[in-house]
DNA sequence: CACTTTTTTAGAACCATTATAAAGTACATT
DNA sequence: AATGTACTTTATAATGGTTCTAAAAAAGTG
């Protein structure tokens, strides 16, 4: 198993539940974004096997303070979870509620000319909504 | 009362409750940030009336769709909104949890150089992440 | 005023998320 | 391999922001 060192690594031990997220999260060709719901329904299908919502709520959030995914801002009552954790930003599309990444290459360079006295940029996100 | 007018040609009813919520929206200096339940402290501190919950969140979605209020794109328990309905981005601080305008002339101007086919750009927000 | 429509309200319901605490698992030490 | 300890999983309960309900109140119309 390939997750079993990552996990390792970061403080986790690499349990049969862990390892069966880091499945359905990683050894995919292409990033996605998904709710926690999205997610339990993907490893219901997925693996022969369910995990339990309170599992799926650790390791995520585990997984997130490690920065294998990141939450993406967006008013939702669910919140939303990306596996491309790159700099990059977002589609909103209003009428199919669904979102669409916009590589850091898609968007010019930002600059933001105020600054915060004693504090330091962490991240800029861009949220594009669009509609029909 | 300079509300009224601004309610009726809305179609809303100009009811005490509106008004009264208008006043402490609108009659203010600067613009300013606010939960559902900021705004119910506010009400009750301001003015020496109790309105229902329920009537606040009816009355702050209402303003919403006319554009008189603003929902602002972030990840927490409660939705933000903002009395500044100008196009604008923002700081959130997540030290002390405060979001603060950052202005468009505060920001280069953003290109989004990819489309979306047969969809229209409804607004582009920039939330920049700071921290100590 | 009489009538209709809209609004307010207290309280219940909803539901995503978090907390709880008991049983299970991983792993270092013997 | 057995033991001990810390970590993890799990079912279930609790939390809390938001929405719904339905009855009373207020606004608008003529
Ligand atoms: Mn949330
Ligand atoms: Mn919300
Ligand atoms: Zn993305
Ligand atoms: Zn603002």
């Amino acid at each position: 198993m390939k997750y079993i060192e990552k996990l390792r690594n970061s403080g986790l031990r690499p349990t049969k539940q862990r390892l069966q997220i880091c499945e359905v999260l990683f050894d995919t060709e292409k990033t996605f974004h998904f709710t926690i719901n999205d997610l339990a329904k993907k490893i219901e299908n997925q693996l022969n096997n369910k995990i339990s919502l309170a599992t799926i709520y650790n390791t995520v959030h585990a997984f997130e303070k490690k920065g294998y995914v990141k939450q993406i801002p967006i008013n939702s009552s669910q919140t939303y979870f990306d596996t491309n954790i790159s700099d990059h930003h977002h589609f909103y599309d209003l009428n199919e509620r669904r979102l669409i990444d916009l590589e850091n290459s898609d968007v010019g360079p930002i600059k933001i000319l105020k600054k915060i006295n004693g504090k330091k940029v962490k991240s800029i996100e861009v949220l594009v909504k669009i509609e029909d």
